[in-house]
DNA sequence: CCGTATCCTAAAAGATACTG
DNA sequence: CAGTATCTTTTAGGATACGG
């Protein structure tokens, strides 16, 4: 970014970002962050519940985003139970839900071009036995 | 995503995507797009304007960018010259004007973000010389 | 001026198996 | 149920040199 001739930017919790596109592509970018947080928008969900929505994502990414966005205080993690089986919720937090916005402009961009442009499909057989 | 039980995603020029959201990152998505849709937004830019704009993606990086986004749809390349040195200008197509409200939310998370819990900063030595 | 070509590293993502 | 661990592949990104 350049201010008065200069190149400023902008440093939080010692990142380094140059505009502020930058910034919000920290937080959300990647495969698989908007989707989780989109997810969220209505309330907790579960480890399991996620896995369900978003069935192409693994155990392990949505593990690591997860623990990502908590750590960014996006997402916050509720733990029931003494022993397995737990049961661990998660949802947004206030900070979280500030970002709902912009990926509800995001969602409805493609979902607006898909419509124009694409088709809707049906994935993993489910054309069978219905 | 999952609708009336199935699982639907969506195909977009032989693409599939399984949700709104990943439609959009796929066009905007990576370091680099959102950061050069955003400096043409008001009006077309030369690539070593763009070079200047954003000092730390590479000739490289930005050709690269600049043909995705071609190649999408989103920008279109103008050349002037017969022989070196051209002179080439990059424009927003009116389909990715579309993305520059779904940017322009990003940006301004940032900002807001950047001005409430960051502070900017010089680089590149801007403090020296005045 | 506007890029390509080549080589390289690092980060993201995926497959699979396993555990308290 | 809610994850980890390990291994492998893929993709993104960067450094540098060169070309029309």
């Amino acid at each position: 970014m350049i201010v008065n001739g200069e190149h400023k930017a902008y440093r939080i919790n010692d990142k380094i970002y140059h505009c502020g596109t930058s910034v919000t592509m920290g937080f959300i970018g990647g495969k698989w962050k908007c989707v989780v947080l989109w997810y969220l928008r209505n309330g907790a969900l579960r480890f399991s519940e996620l896995r369900r929505l978003s069935p192409y994502i693994t155990e392990k990414m949505l593990s690591i985003q997860l623990k990502s966005l908590e750590k960014d205080g996006l997402v916050a993690r509720t733990s029931y139970g003494e022993k397995a089986p737990f049961r661990v919720y998660y949802n947004l937090t206030s900070f979280g839900e500030t970002l709902i916005p912009v990926i509800k402009a995001l969602t409805d961009w493609g979902i607006a071009l898909a419509t124009n442009k694409g088709e809707m499909i049906d994935v993993d057989g489910s054309e069978a036995g219905g």
